[in-house]
DNA sequence: AAGTGGTCTAGACCACTTT
DNA sequence: AAGTGGTCTAGACCACTTC
């Protein structure tokens, strides 16, 4: 109680606030269905103005820990959804990561008219044409990750030209090319076909984990990829609540 | 450049600002490592203060499309980690969300003193007892999904007395028991065993989805579980850069 | 030393929703 | 009708970083 402990506030105002409504609520001392308190009651308890509450209470909100309704308060969430985030690296990255050296090397290379198939993969205009490109990511000496991709050529005419040998995968070639993109996942999980078996060095048949993802620029279609890991080798991890924010 | 156009906001400014700011990022128009405006300078493009700009870059921040450097200014970010959001439901609302008959049928019930392989699963102190629950999720007459289950009886002893019976499967009881919780989500691939294979309706060796989710509150560990989903019947989706924020 | 973003204030008006 | 949260202002001080 003496000493100016007030010194070192060492953290902001908001996040401090934000962290005690958090710990209420993890610990079960503020249920699912609980009002918190108002924003005018956090501005007398803690001395600050309404803007500081606001904003941490909106941080609440983007977490998904508290629902806000006016003329009625603010209330602990139930968690009946859980988001979480996933974060999703270049592979060359990710296998840097892990202190291997990363190499790529292509199988095949088409172009071609857009089939029924691709278009379907890619949502383009009849008639657009299209680059299909398969080929292998290696961790090292063993294979980590055999890649399926199309790349419509009316969003990036230069690949036309690019043939993707000298161990630039056409992942990290297109993340130099496109300035910047939207993106879905789909993940699952499929039994490996003889041919990418065969690619990924397993047994035909074997677990695999498949990322399948559409990549978009505001107003267009850019590139499909499927990307199938052997299963026993790869694990997504997401972690739901985050301690980082703001 | 007549009548007072300003008249509909029907949106907010931040709003406006950040979706200006993303239109010309998505576009191209300013490519990775580009400085965007200053915030002054958007206060007096837009007419407005210095918070409401802060707002907006914030926000986008917090997507990943620019970073902010003091003294600097602000930057289009290098899109190399794409940090997708995946939404987890309780596999209840999954399964009635598409419209089907939701029901668990439980398998086994074990009490026991944590064996180390229970304690690796669950990060658990030395004689702590848990409870490991088996069963399957069912849509409507098929099997969704298999469920291995463990739970920690320090942090919910209430699981000692419920036997999971009544179609109210160990996740959705947790769910109204326990207040709040963070969660780790870790994805990956693997070919059915026998026993699982045979409950859920599959030749074993079938590629299947495995979710391995623990679970824990401010202080202690709750719950670990092991879903796993025929591979061809589910898919997980992550949507990287929503439409929405704030 | 100067200029950026980060934080915060003490107000204000408005929209929405419940009473 | 009243009270909540949502938005916004026109300032302010500070920390950090590059100059």
């Amino acid at each position: 109680m003496d000493e100016r402990v007030e010194k070192t506030p060492d953290t902001t105002l908001h996040h401090r606030i934000l962290a005690d409504v958090e710990n209420r609520i993890l610990s079960g001392e503020w249920p699912p269905g609980h009002r918190i308190p108002f924003e005018h009651e956090f501005t007398q308890q803690y001395g600050c103005s309404r803007m500081t509450v606001s904003k941490a209470l909106g941080d609440l909100v983007r977490r998904g820990l508290i629902e806000r309704r006016r003329r009625s308060g603010s209330f602990v969430a139930y968690p009946q959804v859980q988001s979480a985030v996933l974060e999703i690296q270049d592979i060359r990255h990710e296998v840097e990561a892990l202190g291997l050296a990363y190499a790529w090397r292509p199988q095949g290379r088409t172009l071609r008219v857009a089939r029924a198939e691709d278009r379907n993969r890619l949502d383009l205009p009849p008639r657009a044409r299209v680059l299909a490109v398969t080929g292998c990511h290696y961790a090292g000496r063993r294979p980590f990750c055999h890649e399926d991709r199309l790349i419509s050529l009316r969003a990036v005419p230069e690949a036309e030209n690019e043939m993707f040998d000298d161990n630039i995968g056409p992942g990290t070639w297109l993340l130099r090319k496109v300035p910047w993109s939207a993106a879905e996942n789909r993940i699952s999980a499929v039994s490996a076909e003889p041919e990418i078996a065969a690619t990924l060095g397993i047994a035909a048949g074997t677990a695999c984990l498949v990322i399948e993802r559409r990549t978009w620029t505001a107003d267009q279609h850019i590139t499909q990829v499927r990307l199938t890991y052997p299963g026993d080798r790869h694990q997504l991890v997401a972690a739901f609540t985050p301690s980082q924010s703001s």
